[in-house]
RNA sequence: GCCGGCUUAGCUCAAUCGGUAGAGCAACUGACUUGUAAUCAGUAGGUUAUUGGUUCGAUUCCGAUAGCCGGCUCCA
């Protein structure tokens, strides 16, 4: 007797062995129809599995993270096998299932192109259709290899070599198809009801460039058409959110093919950079940062000296002065460094808190640049904190939550990597643990959930990293906490303690923004180019209805500056709702209309581009609401 | 940097089979004095990214270069 806990408490008893599917269908038809794979005892099974012994079973649908990835890694089987069946000569690499649908890479010595995408997408309706069932099967290590020997599939070999000895090497089985796979997998490609390719993309062989360029075509599954198509209308309505078209639209930002990576701020982009900046230095003044400003070009003997050379020289660029030889700054460090060492430092000024705005040139690969994201000049937000070594966890900790504070104001979520000690880098194995164990600890204090990026991390230290995401879902790391034992030494810093001696400080490299060039561009697609009205490059527009306004329309103009207030005066001849319409499609957070009623009256019709018409009020209410929005900077997308 | 795609007026896009380019918006001029998302009329705007080739003739076909887009790699 086999006794099946199910995800309520509800146990079902079975004679003998019995395959989970059984199990799901006794439980209701529908959830069987809906079933993706079930996991068992809490790890993921087909639903083909046997059970054998007691257990407690969950059913994983559509709407399950596992269950979703199930049903678009047999998409990318089907993907490959339409592959297969239009072009038997190209081989398989790998094909998983991903966040946003599943991958297949091919290796083909033609170019699969966009056209190809539509024909294979009709193969694939056919196998869907064709409603093959699944089966898994196992293979002793050398039959697996002989097995895919045979089949001509060399990466697949490759592959299986690399396993590890002890593992179980399975594979899936669909019609004419068979594939290597850990599965799991639907129970047949009929339960593909929607699927859709979405590109093709160079990707290399393991992801390394050193090796061959494979074809990599995307694409997407679901278990509705419905479903399919509302994702693809989101896809497009995210793509308006792009801050490459918004800032073309609202006029922020142009990037120019005489400087590919090197953005121009317009003046309303200026406006919303000034106003972080703003914000940036008054919540570092109260945390207790100095500023300081360092130079962009320095002696190339102090990049040498920091490690920079032998570590980052490729990001770098250089030039010359009078014949010596310069480097342009990657970063702001070394120029901090120096800020340090130019005096004499005790115990009791630890920690230093030293904020810079630097903007720092790094050298990009072309193909690397996105708009805003990936430039090859940007501003870091940037701080290095010199402190003793049982200060650690406090300053991390401080900045964690400085930086989760700026966040959450803007309303974003966001994630946080732990990255640890990369392949070419310096420093003792101590140093370095020790520096990953204190941003653990202080990860840990803050009660973040945080992913370890293993080899990530910086060439001086290991780093915690924030990462937020753009319209399309795409993440950027923004802010960063690096911990450094390097530079200290390497420029044989020191304070003086309270014993007399001198001591090694150590070193943390922090930025919240990250990039304030990054930022605004992840803030313009999380707002969609509305500003909040504390950020808004125009907050008001003046419209008068006729001329007979113009005056009246000044004089508020005026009083609005007086207040500080970024105000915009349209006195064109032209009709009220054009220069509504114009106002609305700037995301000018409010327009006052003026008309004889409200000259006449002497107050202000006011209209919010959330809420449209908000009637007329007295010029001071407005005044007080608008005020009140920027001093608690209001996020009113 | 690599793979694939794209590049036509300031912006968004047309142009049949290879026959030297057209619209809307914006700009400019004029009329209209207007009430909550586009008033009307007119004017001007282009070595079709650059460059080489094929052709009687190239926006169109082929090659190179640059930039951009999607990924890979890399990273704030």
């Amino acid at each position: 007797m086999i006794k099946v806990t199910l995800k309520d408490g509800k146990v079902l008893e079975f004679e003998g062995p019995v395959k989970a599917e059984e199990v799901v269908k006794k439980i209701g038809m529908g959830l069987y129809k809906a079933a993706m794979a079930v996991k068992i005892d809490g790890e993921v099974f087909d639903l083909m599995t046997e059970i054998k012994n007691d257990c407690s079973i969950e059913v994983l649908t559509f709407d399950d993270e596992d269950g979703r990835w199930t049903l678009r890694h047999t998409a990318s089987h089907i993907l490959a096998q339409a592959v297969k069946r239009l072009y038997p000569k190209v081989k398989l690499a790998i094909g998983p299932a991903i966040d946003t649908g599943f991958y297949y890479d091919f290796d083909a010595d033609f170019s699969i192109t966009p056209e190809m995408l539509e024909t294979i997408e009709k193969e694939m309706e056919k196998i869907i259709k064709e409603d093959l069932s699944l089966e898994r099967f196992e293979l002793p290590r050398i039959e697996a290899i002989k097995f895919m020997e045979d089949l001509g599939e060399s990466y697949k070999v490759e592959l299986i070599k690399d396993l590890p000895e002890d593992a179980v090497i399975s594979f899936y089985k669909q019609g004419e198809f068979t594939d290597l796979c850990a599965g799991p997998h639907v129970l047949s490609t009929g339960r593909v009801k929607a699927v859709k390719l979405l590109s093709v993309a160079g990707a290399y062989w393991r992801g390394d460039e050193k090796n061959k360029m494979l074809q990599r075509v995307y694409g997407t599954a679901f278990t509705k058409k419905s479903e399919l198509e509302d994702y693809l209308k989101m896809l497009e309505e995210a793509k308006k959110r792009d801050h490459r078209k918004l800032g073309k639209e609202l006029d922020l930002f142009s990037i120019h093919e005489e400087g590919p990576g090197f953005p121009f701020f317009h003046p309303k982009g200026m406006v919303v950079r000034n106003m972080l900046e703003d914000f940036w230095r008054k919540e570092h003044t109260r945390r207790g940062y100095k500023e300081i400003k360092t130079p962009i070009i320095l002696n190339e003997a102090l990049w040498h000296q920091s490690g920079h050379w032998d570590h980052y020289k490729e990001n770098m660029y250089f030039t010359k002065i009078d014949e010596m030889d310069y480097a342009i700054k990657p970063m702001n460090c070394p120029g901090g460094i120096l800020v340090y060492k130019n005096s004499m430092h005790s115990y009791r000024e630890l920690p230093l808190r030293m904020g810079e705005l630097g903007l720092v040139h790094r050298h990009e690969i072309s193909g690397a640049l996105h708009g805003l994201m990936r430039v090859r000049c940007f501003t870091q937000d940037d701080a290095h904190i010199f402190m003793t070594p049982a200060q650690i966890k406090d300053e991390v900790l401080g900045v964690i939550n400085l930086t989760d504070y700026v966040y959450k104001l803007f309303g974003f979520e966001y994630h946080v990597e732990l990255s640890t000690r990369p392949e070419n880098s310096m420093g003792s194995d101590e140093d370095w643990e020790h520096a990953t164990n204190s941003l653990r600890e202080a990860l840990e204090a803050a009660k973040l959930d945080y992913k370890v990026n293993e080899g990530d991390g910086a060439f001086y230290g290991p780093k915690i990293d924030f990462h937020l995401k753009d319209c399309i879902g795409r993440t950027w790391q923004c802010g960063t906490i690096q911990l450094d034992f390097q530079m200290p030494e390497r420029f044989d810093l020191n304070y003086i303690g309270e014993d007399g001696e001198k001591h090694r400080p150590v070193m943390v490299h922090r930025t919240i923004f990250g990039s304030i060039e990054r930022f605004i561009g992840i803030l313009i697609e999380q707002y969609a180019g509305a500003f909040p009205t504390w950020l808004s490059p125009v907050q008001v527009k003046i419209l008068p209805v006729t001329d007979r306004a113009n005056e009246y329309a000044k004089q508020l103009e005026a009083k609005l500056k007086d207040m500080e207030i970024r105000v915009e005066l349209d006195l064109r001849n032209e009709k009220i709702g054009y220069k509504i319409r114009e106002a609305q499609l700037e995301k000018t957070p409010y327009m006052i209309i003026l008309g004889d009623k409200e000259v006449e009256a002497g107050n202000v019709s006011v209209r919010s581009r959330k809420e449209g018409d908000l009637g007329s009020m007295e010029f001071d209410a407005f005044i007080e609401k608008i005020k009140e929005e920027i001093d608690k900077k209001i996020s009113n997308i």
